[in-house]
DNA sequence: CAGTGGTCTAGACCACAGG
DNA sequence: CTGTGGTCTAGACCACTGG
């Protein structure tokens, strides 16, 4: 063949990434260890380690001191999702962006709430629900409830116009959090708020985060009907 | 303040995150440069680069070549999600795992498949349909479109026991994708598949890969209800 | 035990983009 | 033009783990 030169590690990958998929390495083969690649390639190890890991972080190959690097025999895609500010994923999108808070209020939540977010169960949090829009029309309704011992400053602000999904980004470190995507039918107030059917299919996201040990803020996101979230593999 | 040791760019990474979650560094603040805290931490620049590189992959830090890095005044969240063979997903949830075929054909698809896969319109492709189940209950309804231009194979393949989910990743490489999510009402056909009232709100993935320019598969997904995708932030 | 990947270092050059 | 991050190198030591 000929002899390519590969100076940087990004053209590692990309030979890398052709031997898998032409199937020169196939799945579950084990590949010749750095110190050999780097060799071939004529480059320095840990140019070769920057792309292997680089592969292996996308899930096409598994590696392991002493039994070497695989050929990923189920490969496992790796979709990453941008989650921004609402405002900013509907300014991206071109379109105006618009807020209206419904409800803030501050009560004892639901046990279930209480429960997920690891509070004394008469312990009253704050409940803010909003609706996002973009170009005048609903685009997503936020329901949340805030941890008011972790954050006390909101319970300052009225969110009348500043949404809390904003608020607490600048107001709110957190340091772990858990997030699910699910589908909802659309209940009777959703459905209000959204001006959509009652028992729509919705997409919803939920999140839950954490400083520490102590919930911040427990929030499901409703999204309007036809709502997509899109990624590359 | 005390000095201790950054030997790693593990405790790198920790400290720049411990300074951006506690304000030391604000959202929006110019951080110093590698070479400054390299000295600071006692490590070489290369380990400060690896730790804000990392950081700045999770979203958390902006960086520019001259300009510098900077904490970012609006962390875009990024929610990883893996997406594993089914039969792998459920078996990960200890469930027994079971598949049916439904439906196999080779016909011309519908407008609308036939423009996203770019495929002339009269182009006859390969339908398969099919569910999958976890303890014998329905979990996930697979339609899916192959391209037996690319994947040739396909057609002495009769799906009946193993899934076209699983027969493509052994047997037809990719190199770009896009992904997906969203929620739709079950049809009437999708109801009866799943064992779901019809309209149920149903979590659906929708994914097409390309082989270079053309495309392999188009191929939705519809998870019974329930169901949901989950991650760490 | 020994081979593999994981990481650190010191130094160097370069590409980019702000001023 | 110049400061910044991006990367490469050669060499070294170490942690893990398979055999």
């Amino acid at each position: 063949m000929n002899s390519p030169v590969f100076r940087n590690w990004q053209s590692v990958q990309d030979e890398v990434l052709r031997r898998i998929r032409t199937r020169v390495w196939k799945p579950g083969d084990l590949i010749p260890n750095e110190a050999d690649l780097a060799e071939e390639f004529g480059c320095a190890r840990s140019t070769v380690n920057r792309a292997l890991r680089a592969v292996a972080e996308a899930g096409l190959l598994d590696r392991k001191r002493k039994a070497g690097t695989r050929v990923a025999a189920q490969p496992v895609a790796k979709a990453t999702l941008s989650i921004a500010v609402i405002r900013r994923e509907v300014e991206e999108r071109c379109r105006k962006y618009s807020y209206q808070r419904i409800t803030r209020a501050e009560c004892v939540p639901p046990l279930d709430v209480s429960a997920a977010m690891r509070t004394p169960a008469a312990t009253t949090l704050l409940y803010v629900r909003a609706l996002h829009l973009a170009d005048d029309t609903p685009y997503a309704l936020e329901s949340r409830w805030i941890n008011t011992d972790v954050v006390p400053g909101a319970l300052q602000e009225p969110f009348q116009d500043i949404s809390a999904n904003e608020w607490l980004l600048q107001h709110a470190p957190y340091t772990d959090g858990e997030i699910s995507f699910s589908a909802v039918a659309a209940s009777t107030g959703d459905a209000q708020a959204l001006g959509c059917a009652e028992g729509s299919a919705l997409f919803a996201i939920d999140r839950l985060t954490w400083d520490a040990d102590r919930s911040v803020t427990k929030v499901r996101l409703l999204f309007a009907p036809g709502h997509q979230m899109r990624t590359v593999l």
